[in-house]
DNA sequence: ACATAATAGTTCAAACATGAACATTAAGCA
DNA sequence: TGCTTAATGTTCATGTTTGAACTATTATGT
């Protein structure tokens, strides 16, 4: 009779999933207000982190890491690349592909950056335990790999 | 002397934030897929989803709900309420605020978004045990409560 | 009552993301 | 070799998000 009986919002794993979808917005808001004094926003600074562990990734390998369209990397390079934060260099044996590196004070500005995100997510994840955090970790790798596939 | 040993790839509570970052990111993305037949975006679904268990609330208590501007939800209704998925009525005692109610259409069309959500997320958190889905949920509310703060 | 603050919603311009169409280059294959 | 297909990056039009003014209404304080 009740129609709302059987509501996602009565079954655990739909509220469980919505708080971490909060739990990631609210992260993401408050990441982005930190780092304005360092003129970075939150998308930039994944750039940057990728470059960082990849160096001298192609655009197309940077958009599928960072599971965005390569339009929008054509977009977002130039502002970085206009700071002398990285630079793109054609590879020579494939004039198709341009390298990516980070510049000397791409480094820097991400270290200073870096240093901002790790300590909001200190504060974040401050309230789980170890175990807690890594299982929770481990769950969330399983989502994205399940989700990949479909 | 070597600057990388402390860098926040190898501190787990980063890392695992990472993978819950991706985890929300790709859901969020598969979810705009899986609603496009309803005609239907992840932030209007989210209106709908508030507006079903909150009916008669205001503009800016939508946004507020949803982490977002008010004039966000300014431009976000128009399209909505031009479907007759849902009306802006004003209230009679404090004429700056409008109402906002789901039309049946609106609720009808619901559904059928919850139902395409929630199959996706019991994809997705089918990988964890009951427990751990809980325990996942009761962090993340903690972690969103931690940063409002902030 | 009256001036001042605060609140609800809108408007507007700028920033941003997206996907389709395109140019260039490389790879596969007859 | 040539022809077709695929891959990389760019461009452009569209739609979305944002924050800062702005209007209208209500609350507060003297």
């Amino acid at each position: 009779m009740n129609i709302k009986q059987d509501l996602p919002w009565d079954n655990p794993r739909f509220r469980n999933w919505v708080a971490v979808a909060r739990a990631c917005h609210v992260l993401e808001r408050t990441l982005a207000v930190k780092l304005a004094p360092l003129d970075l926003k939150p998308a930039q600074l994944d750039v940057l982190m990728n470059l960082y562990r990849h160096p001298g990734m192609s655009q197309h390998d940077l958009a599928r890491k960072l599971l965005v369209g390569r339009s929008n990397i054509t977009m977002l390079l130039p502002q970085l690349e206009g700071r002398g934060l990285l630079r793109r260099e054609g590879d020579e044996k494939d004039k198709r592909v341009l390298r990516l590196n980070l510049t000397e004070a791409g480094e820097a500005l991400l270290m200073k950056a870096l240093k901002v995100h790790m300590t909001l997510i200190e504060k974040a994840m401050s309230q789980s335990t170890p175990e807690q955090c890594d299982m929770i970790g481990e769950q969330m790798r399983k989502i994205a790999d399940v989700l990949k596939e479909a």
